[in-house]
Parts: C-alpha cells; sequence; structure tokens
DNA sequence: AAACAGCTGGAAAGCGCTTTCCGTAGTAGT
DNA sequence: ACTACTACGGAAAGCGCTTTCCAGCTGTTT
C-alpha cells in the first residue's frame, strides 16, 4: 500500500481517449482499436485473430470485419515480446551478389517463404568482425534461427568471438546452421564434400592427359580454400603429380581476384597445361585474364572451377567444374534451422559434388 | 560492492522471484538483471547503456561490466515496442539470385550497413500476390521503410491491393521506395532511363547498320519491358524502321525465358540481323540459344541486352547493352528510403543508362 | 547562511500484444 | 428442475524496454 499516488498522470486518469494518436499523424491502429471496434475484449479479439480457441462464429465476424475496416496490422514487436516467439530467421552471408551466395540464398528464401518466415539478410563484405557484429543483431533480434553462409575462418581471435555469440544464443534457444567447415562451433551444418569433389576433379583432369597444374586459390584462412586445394594436390600427389608451389597463387575470393591471379599465374615460370580455380567465379576471371593475354581455353590452356553457379555453363568456353546443388544446399540449410533440435548433437549434412566436364578442358596439347 | 539485500521491490506485491527462469531452458538476460548486478536502477541501466543521459562513471562502469559479464543483449522487440521505432527496412524483390538484383542489392546492404540498419528481405518469385503479402509482413513488423524492387506491374487489381498495404503504412510514418516505375503508387523511386536507354542503344544499331529487328520481351504487363519496348521501337520508327510483329517473341523474364524466346524466334520467317532482349538475363539464355543452334554471333546476327549485370562482359562474345549503375541505384534507393521525408511530394531520382558497344553486335552481313 | 540551479538516479507509466485465470452462460445428465 | 460440465468471453498480469516525472544532492550565488 505504499504506493504514491501520482498526481500527475501523463495522459488524464479519468478518461482514457477512444482513440490513441500520437503527434506527427502516426496513428498505429491497435487491437484495442478493433476490439472496440467489433464491441468485443481485448482477449478475443487477440483469439479471434490467431485462431488460438473457439469464439462465436458472430463474434469472430464482427472482428474480422473490423480489422479489414480499420486496416489493422498486428505489431509484430509487440506480439514477438509477448509470446517471446519471432518468425524471424538471419542469414548471414560474405556478399549477395556473388551468384554463389544468390544461388544458395534462393533455396533459402524459398524454403522460408514455405514455412512464413521472414529472412533478415546480412553482407559482411568479407570482413569477419562485421560477421560477429551482425549475429549480435541477430541476437538481438530474437531471430528464430541463424544461419551462416560462406566459408568459415581458421582463426581462433574468430571463433572465440564468434563462439561468445553463438554460445549464449543457442543457450536461450536459437538454432544454428552454417554452410562449409566452421571450426570450433558447435552448430548443424550443410557440409559441402569440397576435399572429394577437388580429388575427383584432379583424377578426371589427370586422366585427360595432364601432369602440369596451376591452382589458383582465395585466402589461404577459408576453410573452403585449404580443402579444395588439399583435396586436389592429395589426389594428384597419389598420381605421383607434384604442383609446384609456384604454381599456386593466391588471391582475393572473387572474380577480380580470379583475373588477378591468372594474370599473375601467366608471368611465372613454365605455364602449366591445366589451371584449378578453386571457385567458379575465380575461374571466370581466370578465363578472361586468358582472353586477354590471348591464351586460348582449352587449346592452349584447361581451366575448372568449383561450384557450378548458374552462369557458368553459358560461358564460352563453358566451365568444366564440381557441380554443387547450390537451391538445394539453401533449402537444406534453412530445413536443418527449422527442424525441431531432435537431438542434443549438431547435425551434419553432406553434399557430394559432382564433376562435369564441359570446353574449358581437353587434353593438354603435345 | 555492498548493496542491500533487496532493493526495495516496488509495490511490494508478495515476493517478485530475483532470476527469472521460464521452463525450456531459455533465461534471456535482461536489462533488470543486468541492474540489478550492477546495483542500479533498471532506469540508469538502460541510461548507461543507450547514453541517453549523463552518468556518473562509475555506475556507468559497473553497468558495463554488468551486461558484459551476463552476456547481455537488449532485446530488439521490447526496445521497438518501447521506443516506436525500428531499425530495419524491408527489401522485396523478385528473385534474390537474379544478378540484376544481385547487383542491386549490393548497394542496398552497403548502405544499410552505413546506417546500422538490419534488412529484411523477401523474394517473390515473380508472384505478384506474394509480393502484397511480403509487404503486410514488413508493415507488421514495422520496418522503417520498405524498398520496391524490380518492375512494377500494369494490372489495376494489383495497384489496388498494394496501395491498400502501402497507403496505411504510408500514413504511420513508414518510408518507401521503389525502383523503376510503378504506376499508381504515390512513393518516393529511383528510375531508370529506359526508354531514353532504349532508343539509344536502337540509334547505335541502326548505325550499325541493321534494318531488320526483333526484340525478346518479358511479360508486357511489366513497366519495365513496355517501357524498353517502346522507346526502341518508338527511336526505331523515327528512323523509318518498324519491327513486324513476328519478331517480338513474348517469354518469361529470365534466362531460361531468353533461351525460350530465342529460340522461337529463329523457327519464325525471315531471320531478323539483330535482336534486342529487353533484360541481359534473357540476352544470356538467347546468346545460349543461338550456339546451341548453330547461329553465330555476330556473325550471323547480332544481339544486345540491357543492364549490363556484371557477368556480360566476361561472356563470349561480351554483351552490347545498355549500362546502368546497378551499384549506385541500390545505393540511393536506399538513401531516398532513410533520408528524412523533406517534402510531402514524392522524390524521383532519374537514373541514365549508357549504351555500350562490346562483341555482340556487328554491322549486318551482306 | 539561505536559496537556487544543475545533475543524477529511481519509480513507474506505458508500448501492443498474448495468455492465464475466472466468472458466466449454455448444455446435458438424471 | 437441479447439479455437473463445457464452452466462451473478459479482466489483468506480464513480456523487456524507454522515458517521463520527481526527489535527493551537490555546488553556487548573493
Amino acid at each position: 500500500m505504499a504506493e504514491p499516488a501520482h498526481p500527475a498522470v501523463p495522459g488524464g486518469v479519468g478518461g482514457r481517449p477512444p482513440t490513441r494518436n500520437r503527434s506527427g499523424g502516426r496513428a498505429y491502429v491497435t487491437l484495442q482499436d478493433v476490439a472496440r471496434e467489433a464491441g468485443v475484449s481485448l482477449a478475443t479479439a487477440s483469439r479471434v485473430l490467431n485462431g488460438t480457441s473457439q469464439v462465436r462464429a458472430d463474434l469472430r465476424e464482427r472482428v474480422h470485419a473490423a480489422a479489414a475496416h480499420l486496416s489493422y496490422t498486428p505489431n509484430a514487436h509487440a506480439q514477438a515480446l509477448a509470446s517471446s516467439s519471432s518468425t524471424s530467421v538471419g542469414v548471414v552471408c560474405h556478399d549477395v551478389s556473388d551468384p554463389y551466395f544468390a544461388a544458395i540464398a534462393r533455396g533459402v528464401m524459398r524454403t522460408a517463404a514455405e514455412h512464413g518466415v521472414l529472412v533478415m539478410l546480412a553482407s559482411t563484405f568479407h570482413d569477419p568482425s562485421r560477421e560477429v557484429e551482425y549475429v549480435a543483431m541477430l541476437r538481438a533480434q530474437r531471430a528464430r534461427a541463424i544461419l551462416l553462409i560462406g566459408s568459415g575462418f581458421e582463426d581462433r581471435g574468430w571463433e572465440r568471438s564468434m563462439s561468445a555469440e553463438l554460445d549464449p544464443y543457442q543457450r536461450t534457444g536459437g538454432r544454428v546452421a552454417v554452410l562449409s567447415r566452421h571450426r570450433g562451433l558447435r552448430v548443424d551444418a550443410v557440409l559441402p564434400r569440397n576435399r572429394e569433389g577437388a580429388a575427383a576433379l584432379a583424377r578426371a583432369l589427370v586422366d585427360l592427359g595432364h601432369r602440369d597444374f596451376g591452382v589458383l586459390v582465395g585466402p589461404r584462412a577459408l576453410t573452403t580454400v585449404s580443402d579444395r586445394l588439399g583435396g586436389f594436390t592429395e589426389a594428384l600427389a597419389e598420381t605421383g603429380v607434384r604442383i609446384p608451389p609456384r604454381h599456386i597463387v593466391e588471391a582475393p575470393f572473387t572474380r577480380d581476384g580470379g583475373y588477378a591471379a591468372a594474370t599473375e599465374l601467366l608471368r611465372r615460370d613454365r605455364r602449366p597445361t591445366c589451371v584449378f580455380a578453386v571457385t567458379d567465379m575465380m575461374a571466370i576471371g581466370a578465363l578472361a585474364a586468358f582472353r586477354d593475354h590471348a591464351v586460348s581455353v582449352p587449346g592452349d590452356i584447361s581451366i575448372a572451377g568449383f561450384d557450378d553457379v548458374p552462369v557458368v555453363r553459358d560461358l564460352t568456353p563453358s566451365l568444366t567444374t564440381v557441380a554443387l546443388p547450390l537451391d538445394a544446399m539453401g533449402e537444406r540449410l534453412m530445413g536443418l534451422a527449422l527442424r525441431e533440435p531432435s537431438t542434443r548433437r549438431s547435425r551434419v549434412e553432406r553434399i557430394s559434388g559432382e564433376v562435369v566436364m564441359r570446353a574449358s578442358t581437353a587434353p593438354p596439347s603435345a
């Protein structure tokens, strides 16, 4: 009873205005307004609109009519707060405009749509710290799940700060799913068989007659890079072929990176007969570089990529690559995140790539 | 650190549990928890974390320490609800995996990041009704702004239902910005000069010597299609050239649509010497179709597109097109949406395209 | 020394909705 | 007709945070 009666209650205690109207012309229609218009209680209106429980038909009608008439839209924030649930998931990628991501995102978006889920998308532009920052934002948004798309980093500091965000998130019921290997994160994952795919490609290329290889790689700290490069060189080693270090060129993980790396490779000693770019985007850049330097593909040099992003089949020459079902991977990733956490253990779905020989590779010229 | 056992729980309603803990293991750390740990009031904790007003240094320290220690993350929903503001914007596009959109999205995402804004992305997969549905969801999320990317429809019904969502949204302070012409919507817009661009392209092609044209178009109800086709045919008409109706082929607005349209065109009477695909994606499909039918480009037939999506410069032959600064358009679109509504009138920013002649066009063979 | 700003920090009123807890009515059972 | 249920509908308690409104201090001012 120690409640001190405040004399000056904002808004006035006496009569609550029937219509709420903030300044600035803003005036959201609230469920309260709908209930009043329909002549029912707040609770009933809520029940009708959510179909939570049975409500007599005539009341139901009235509520719906009122809602439509007032053009009512529930406040998702209020809903989320009250029900402590959310219908949005967060997706973090490196770059929306990268066809690799775009293709995966397609599957993600479709699956999200099927489940009535809204996707919050963040682009890190290859900045690891921004990635962590975004996860924090998504956590604040109480996203139902967080999807990390794109290679993880082999970096202790990154692992630690990422875990610092992800662990509390998962502890409070958040679901996390990642594409590609992310060391140190105990989360569900969709994992392309990068090593195996690269190995299969290597064997196919050797079968074609090549013995002299070059590889265009992205930053070594990316798990995708080390896995693909590792699988490729290992399979080669098994057939007795070694790649000289000067034929492994590192550059950014992009089309322009591929262009630069290929140009650099041409400058170096003893040109290889076949080049493996660890991603299609780099291969596209390499193709352009070869064209600009009047090196014919596959006449003078063969080139192969990895991923099979949609556009590579339309290049001339069309690109030999390891095809990954990108769209389906996005689907499964979202599926993983949406599925009930059946077990405590993190689930892993492995995706096989398939070598697709196209016009960019041919036997080496004698 | 000697704080009183119980900081005098307000209201003295029985006993409020010191720690909130829902079942299911979920237990979000709340600002209340932080305040308790720091031995300050809820208000003070809030003030510290938001920098809203001055707080004594030692208290500030304690709050920050407590927040870090508990790994506290504010509940964005609660913040949004209490402050009736939101830091996310909604973006609706047709298809994330379309390079045209992807390029624009890049600019959008970058600008969003600069403003600390989270982007909620929705893909309609070319379904107009889904578009309206998403706008409703975004409205419910109280997105600060809604961006509509992609051509509008010339359709009364669509206009009406879209307006039914957008009008109340704008009335309550929501900002809307669209890319491309959207009839019937009174909103800010970034408008590519489609007519002018297509006209300039037409003239360039005529200058090359072409008189016999074919056009590959998307659904006529799309404003982008009608504008580009209109500009193209008009400019042609001015030079006395007419396109026979059988040389205008309609197909879906995609790579495969372009392939189908080109194939169909080849089947029809009297093949034109030059083909204009109203988007680059359709042109890419057409290029593939010509290749598959052994029609050499530009030897047998010339082809030009529109948009200049990043990949077309890497095709062989590289594609002649009307270049739009897609990334910058995305930037400006987001800029428009974030800028304070200075005037009541809707703002329009027009973007000029530039004809880029590349290898896919050449004078007609004699 | 009295009086007055100027700062700080706490209490509490919402933000709009969900959901539990009850009371009331309607229906059925005997 | 009377009790025992069941189905509905309303009141109200939060969900976690922001933001007024005040009270308590300290440092000035005259």
